[in-house]
DNA sequence: GAAATTTTTGCACGCGGGTGCAAAAAAGCT
DNA sequence: AGCTTTTTTGCACCCGCGTGCAAAAATTTC
């Protein structure tokens, strides 16, 4: 094995000359379904060994028109359902031999800024996660113009012509609804995060409808704006104190799994209520800490693989601009609720 | 705005065509120090805008040898303190012109497959993250003779000539120790994660160091085999059973927050013991919910905005091959211990 | 064994832009 | 105005590899 750093790069033409063949033998003998000989395949293989060459995809994606690069784009690395999307992405694309390329946005500016950094980097595709950034007005930025696909991913996109990838988030949160409905509640408290997010509305929606139909009134809302634990601790607790011990709720309904932990939080820790026992809880995208001894949160999981295979079938060309892929995930029902 | 879709990719050419100029002064345009006159500037910039152009980083890689990459390989994205690092990276390296290749590593293999895939890519550098592979191995592989850079983070690397950024751990773990001995606790207990990772082997040594220094004795060592709460939760629980009471720890030292809190929740759920009144705790890395109403977490945060810069100090060729920088961080200090 | 096929190989040209140098243009000087 | 100096511009060649086609080699056929 000779050592290649010095040289800086091994290029097709050394090995080329080493094997004693052209450089185009060279590609070909790297290629999957070539037509070349068994033999020169196995000369140029030795050759390429030897000098520790392996084909420079830079120059690859220059050549051809794919990069094999897919950016992914999102707005909350804090947030665990994202970075279980991009866990579920990254290990998928690879398989599938894409790379990608992991974009922190603080902003929807920034993320038309990213959007055009991506193209430029002639990414095969682009992943939006996230609902802080509005995707009619990112569709309308340069970089997205340039891309040769833009994917919404985790909620339904507003804007034409975008393909979407998401959870199908009323069927989720009606199975979610008619679990606790079995169970005898009566009371709901509906908790949101902030209003901006579609797919979240839907949730919302999703359950009020099938609470109506189910019991003919409408459940209460709190808001909470932002997707903190945090805030969603505080919200509640203000919500309660404003209110007489025997109107509590006797069901709270998240809208995902953080403000569902920090509802639980302070329905124990300062109102010294007991889950389920007193209140049942449910949240959404069961994440990380949802199993834990503390929570054991009743929750919904996303079709995570499912969606990142969808990306995949996109990059293949499998689906048409504007299409919109909504997948079912699993109910996971632990003791909260 | 001329709409740039349909013609696929604008080129330096179309825009040198339309400003009356020749495609080099369109390059000079976008360069920051090109000597070239302020007018024939203007003119291109005109040009570029009316058009959608924007220069193709895939091509000005190849030309130069500065691909804008940088790949981060990591081997455990549960892990709440690889993410946080991920974020930083992502954030920093972008502040400072450069983008993220995120690969997911699953074992060593895999990451030397990475790390060569990377390396055709040319990545300015590659960033390992987490504990799982050998650096040494690792060194030897295909792809990190390729590279221009090899950056051990959030640990000291084994082999020489690999750039390490990490936390100080032996400081940090001695800060937790002196904090824990002015307390006043007597019967400490380490629980360790597994126990192939260099930097958490520092953290324990730093920990046994200072408590004999302080009371002569030499701590007892629980050994988890992962980081999961979960495992850490049944190990807590065997040990203290086959403990009578009275020679029960007062005092858990966690190698990591994660472990911590399983370790807290055992105590809690299945022995009925407090914390911090029975028993203290303390942990690392200061996660997310280690500020969580159940958890207050005495902890120690790692520096993880200054370790990032430190990778754009490499990239800037500020930083000499084998190298260590090591950096302080922050005890936080909770109601845990 | 010669002709007809089929497989394999080599090559010109292109992908989009960087580098260093030489020609052209502009500016400064006597 | 005529000449020197400086700034600006254009160009040949290169980065490493893909594509389509034509030449060469290997294989089949009668």
């Amino acid at each position: 094995m000779v050592d290649a750093k010095q040289a800086g790069l091994v290029t097709a033409d050394d090995v080329a000359r080493l094997a004693g063949v052209s450089r185009w033998t060279v590609n070909r003998a790297f290629k999957k379904d070539a037509s070349i000989s068994a033999k020169s395949r196995d000369k140029v293989m030795q050759a390429a060994k030897s000098l520790g060459y392996a084909p420079d995809l830079l120059a690859v994606s220059l050549a051809s028109d794919r990069s094999g690069l897919v950016a992914v784009l999102l707005d909350d690395l804090k947030n665990p359902q994202q970075i279980t999307m991009v866990e579920h992405l990254t290990t998928t694309l690879r398989d599938a031999g894409w790379y990608t390329l992991l974009v922190n946005t603080k902003d929807e500016d920034d993320a038309a800024a990213a959007l055009l950094e991506a193209s430029q980097h002639r990414v095969d595709a682009a992943v939006l996660i996230g609902g802080r950034f509005n995707d009619v007005a990112i569709k309308d930025a340069l970089g997205a113009q340039r891309l040769k696909q833009l994917i919404v991913y985790g909620r339904v996109s507003q804007s034409p012509n975008t393909i979407s990838i998401c959870c199908d988030d009323t069927a989720a949160m009606t199975e979610l609804t008619d679990h606790v409905l079995a169970r005898g509640c009566q009371r709901p408290l509906f908790i949101s995060g902030p209003r901006t997010i579609s797919a979240h509305l839907l949730r919302k929606e999703a359950m009020m409808v099938r609470w109506r139909e189910a019991r003919g009134v409408l459940p209460e809302v709190l808001v909470a704006d932002t997707f903190s634990p945090d805030l969603a601790y505080a919200r509640v607790l203000d919500y309660f104190r404003a209110l007489p011990r025997d109107r509590y709720p006797d069901v709270l309904m998240c809208e995902n799994d953080a403000i569902a932990m920090g509802a639980m939080d302070a329905l124990r820790f300062e109102l010294g209520l007991r889950v389920p026992e007193d209140i049942a809880i449910t949240g959404f995208d069961d994440n990380d800490f949802a199993s834990n001894h503390n929570y054991a949160l009743t929750t919904y999981r996303q079709p995570n693989a499912e969606m990142a295979q969808a990306v995949v079938d996109v990059l293949r060309g499998a689906v048409q601009p504007g299409a919109l892929s909504r997948m079912s995930g699993q109910m996971i029902l632990r003791t909260s609720a």
